[in-house]
RNA sequence: GGACCUGUGGUGCAGCCUGGAGUGCACGCCGCCCUGUCAAGGCGGAGGUCGCGGGUUCAAAUCCCGUCAGGUCCGCCA
């Protein structure tokens, strides 16, 4: 007989645990009245609910509780009579009988249905959260998430590592993410401010002699919301010294496989893997999902010195999109509107029929040019070919959003498909002052091959930063850092980073490298986006138990909120300017 | 900072394009009836600032402008 956790002082056991080899026990439940059925002056049906589902309960007509009262029930596991055994309950063929029914906490109807019957407005759910968590799904998703962190803790700590837990009260270190900032009350006019993420506690860490370490630790981000991403989002979050980036991926892997089995039942084969530079360039992404072909095509060197004005560009590209011959004008124009929108002077579009090309640009093209893009991606009469002409980072860019845009199953569809992108550049674009910008973090590893260019041709510098990416979502990312002061000062300086700001910036983490820094490498990942797409859904707030709108707030709390004057004089806080 | 979508009894919708009495459907709620239901059933009832403000009009849920809230996206997210 197994050990009965779930008998508490107050009850037996689970509703839902009550099966036929319990007849003739009396025994005792507490819950929520999912349902009741009233059948006359002697007899009502109640359905007891509590996590693990329901159970009916026989009562005298005069038991007066309706839904969502919270109930302790003590009554007789009985078989139900012949003919009302009901096939879609885990418990339909028992049911308790001779019941005493003791309210424990009486209930106002609550302001949407409980049942999943229709979808209920997420402004009203956020409101009442924590009635909306007694859903079904928002149940089952949020325990879901609690097997994936139990998961990963496994993984890790079969592989060695240790938890250590990192301030959430920081110093501020002007880079990156906006960071969301704490006054101090005992430093007048001084700031803490919350973590984007303990990457430099890590690397400290390492220095420390922690060879292993992981958290699941919350991050903080002041930037805009969307569906996948929250100002707080929790990470798994790893570092490791005395390895390379390979060690770090495969550490990576074995915690999501196993996170992965635990959440779906089924363990995925290993990740592919493709380079930065390739994922542009067929996928037109830095996070290419994977559950769809329509790669990028370049034509490039079928446009060179060509006639139209519109293809007079350094890149080519195009998709094929099956089928896509039947689009109509005004869905031609949306995605003309998205290319637009994205950066591009315009699309190009091409309906391929048996009688030849059907576009605005066809008189325009040479016979070699309308045959390259007769042949686009094995294109057959009923496709359409979709051409963006541009610089390469662009041209890819565009047709990779309109890609996804055309392509992208939903979430919750097809296979899990996981890709490592490795060989990520140094550097990407220009800050305001005309700086380059670090790609990842400038304690980022060069390349080994490409560490002469740091100083001649920075942009071609290859980094050795990867990501994880699942279904065309940015799972995590890592790198090998830099431990050794000559590169570190040398891609300080490609960033335009002087020796006085760094000590100003970082000058705890450079310090302490000069105490025996050994080579380390990490990795990061966002678990919220991991369970969401485990839980096939399309947005991360479904699997948080207390999320904010896309705003910033909290409909339950009201936050964020003003302070009463005391507080915010304690804090040295002027009075502010405009009242909310 | 920008684009688009949404806002109608407690909940989910329809009505809006083409202005004419808060009109309809489903769920929930309240009361009564009902001894085997399980999305129980039957009868009756209550419940509305059509997000808010302004404009056009004889007349606005409906058309126009503004605004607030929610959502999706761009920018942003080392």
């Amino acid at each position: 007989m197994p050990i009965n956790y779930e008998a508490t002082s107050l009850r037996d056991c689970l509703c839902a645990s009550l099966t036929t080899s319990d007849v003739g026990k009396k025994i005792t439940v507490c819950g929520w009245v999912a349902k009741r059925r009233e059948h006359g002056e002697h007899l009502a049906f109640v359905d007891v609910r509590d996590r693990s589902g329901v159970i009916q309960a026989v009562v005298d007509g005069s038991v007066d509780v309706r839904n969502e009262y919270v109930v302790r029930v003590t009554g007789t596991v009985t078989l139900r009579p012949e003919g009302t055994v009901n096939e879609k309950l885990v418990t339909g063929e028992v049911e308790l009988t001779d019941c005493v029914v003791e309210i424990l906490s009486a209930a106002e109807p609550p302001p949407f249905q409980l049942d999943d019957r229709v979808e209920i407005d997420e402004q009203i759910r956020l409101r009442h959260r924590f009635l909306d968590i007694r859903r079904e799904q928002m149940q089952k998703n949020l325990r879901l998430r609690a097997a994936v962190n139990s998961a990963l803790r496994l993984a890790m700590q079969r592989q060695g590592f240790c938890e250590v837990e990192t301030p959430l009260l920081w110093a501020p270190t002007p880079e990156g993410a906006r960071e969301f900032v704490v006054p101090s009350r005992l430093h007048p006019g001084e700031f803490y401010v919350l973590p984007q993420s303990p990457q430099i506690a890590k690397q400290l860490l390492m220095v420390g002699g922690f060879d292993r370490y992981y958290q699941i630790a919350r991050c903080l981000r002041d930037e805009d919301l969307r569906a996948d991403r929250q100002f707080e989002f929790t990470q798994l979050d790893i570092e490791a010294s005395f390895v390379d980036q390979i060690d770090i991926m495969e550490f990576v892997s074995q915690a999501v496989l196993d996170a992965a089995e635990a959440a779906t039942g089924v363990r995925p084969k290993d990740f592919d893997a493709m380079t930065w530079r390739e994922a542009q360039d067929r996928y037109g992404s830095d996070k290419p999902d994977l559950r769809f072909a329509m790669t990028l095509q370049d034509l490039s060197e079928f446009f060179v010195g060509t006639q139209v004005k519109a293809f007079s560009a350094p890149t080519i590209k195009a998709i094929r999109i099956e089928g896509g011959a039947t689009y109509t004008r005004s869905r031609l124009d949306q995605l003309t509107d998205l290319a637009k929108e994205l950066g591009a002077k315009g699309l190009a579009w091409f309906k391929i029929s048996h009688e030849g090309l059907e576009s605005p640009l066809d008189r325009f093209l040479s016979p070699a040019e309308r045959e390259a893009i007769s042949s686009v991606d094995g294109a057959k009469p009923g496709d359409l070919v979709l051409i963006v002409a541009d610089e390469y980072a662009l041209a890819c860019k565009v047709l990779g959003a309109l890609r996804v845009h055309v392509g992208s199953p939903p979430v919750s569809d097809g296979p899990h498909r996981y890709v490592w992108v490795t060989e990520f550049p140094m550097f990407e674009g220009i800050d305001e002052d005309g700086n380059l910008m670090a790609a990842h973090h400038p304690f980022t590893m060069p390349h080994p091959d490409d560490i002469e260019l740091l100083e001649t041709d920075p942009l071609a510098v290859r980094s050795q930063a990867y990501d994880l990416v699942l279904n065309g979502w940015e799972l995590g990312s890592g790198s090998v850092r830099i431990h050794r002061g000559d590169i570190q000062s040398r891609v300080f300086r490609a960033l335009g980073i002087t020796n006085e700001e760094a000590e100003n910036r970082f000058g705890f983490l450079l310090g302490a490298f000069k105490y025996g820094a050994p080579p380390h490498a990490g990795f990061a990942f966002g678990i919220d986006r991991l369970t969401a797409i485990f839980a096939g859904e399309e947005n991360i707030r479904e699997v948080i138990a207390f999320p904010k709108t896309q705003s910033g707030a909290d409909l339950m709390t009201g936050a964020p909120k003003s302070i009463p004057d005391r507080q915010r004089k304690e804090l040295h806080l002027p009075a502010p300017t405009k009242a909310k």
